[in-house]
DNA sequence: TCAATAATGACAACATTTTGACAAATAGAT
DNA sequence: ATCTATTTGTCAAAATGTTGTCATTATTGA
């Protein structure tokens, strides 16, 4: 199986092969940059107690502009929304998140940061600002803007 | 903390924010994308018997060229060893891979597809090659490679 | 308005993944 | 050739995530 008809194009020549192929050799590439952001974060917050279960839904918050309920933040982050909910519950025991009141849903609460929390977003974003601005200080912002025009083009087909 | 810093950009014009919000909204953007891929794989592949951590280890082997030992699909997948060895494990005992001598290492054998396996895959790229097809038909090539091309130069700095 | 549909919280069982540890094999440097 | 650092296989424990279910709340469409 090795070098089937997928692999048959060889690794630098790859940019140049049909959609299909691209699209697919995009995908995977993708899940292993999935991995290595969790492995970049995980050694950047390794100092502030968070593990990557946790800074994600830290900045999946401090990201949205609206304010987000549990299932908001699972859908932000592709998760399920028991798997956020587990977090969220952990965290707010903890002190670093708490559960406000959503005016437009009875039960469902808005999650948002505590004052221990923001503490730690001020931390999380000592250490993940210049990783952001050092990682991207090479590439061109058109094509930043570019990838992320395709990437929520792509989570828009499979919403 | 709804409306921080880093959210204070409304939606729609979040493209034209600073490298370092574009390159933060990017990161928890592929996020969300890598569990929609997850969960599209896992709706394609329901017939088939697959999950996603199976389908995506016989991915990283038939889009590979020089063989991949266990280290090497995790590498591929962004994750880690023991966890693809769990899963190849039980992919050989199902008779759909097989370890074959590597005879670059004495220990670390090649994952290889079995002839059921190289089955499996057929019936996958029955309903992966249209469902690739079908999402980048109005998407220009161009700005696939483009994305691809990002990707893979962040993952190098991740590496 | 009202009935049907979808979303949410809660709980439980199960699957997957990560992390840490240790010995064996390999690769790299000198 | 030898020493050192890295990689790999293996095992176990802990963390994380998924799936299924059901009652309750929201939303949608007629």
């Amino acid at each position: 199986m090795i070098g089937g008809f997928v692999g048959r194009f060889p690794r630098g020549r790859s940019l140049h092969s049909p959609k299909r192929v691209l699209f697919l050799d995009l995908v995977l590439t993708l899940f292993r940059l999935n991995g290595l952001l969790i492995a970049e974060g995980d050694a950047m917050t390794k100092d502030l107690g968070l593990t990557h279960a946790r800074w994600k839904v830290i900045g999946a918050i401090a990201l949205s502009n609206a304010g987000l309920t549990v299932p908001g933040i699972a859908r932000v982050l592709g998760q399920s929304r028991q798997a956020v909910q587990r977090i969220t519950d952990v965290m707010v025991a903890d002190g670093i998140l708490v559960y406000t009141d959503n005016p437009k849903h009875k039960r469902s609460a808005l999650v948002t940061l505590s004052e221990k929390g923001q503490d730690t977003y001020t931390l999380l974003r000592e250490v993940q600002d210049p990783w952001a601005i050092e990682n991207t200080e090479d590439i061109p912002i058109e094509e930043l803007e570019t990838t992320l025009r395709l990437i929520r083009r792509l989570i828009k087909k499979f919403n």
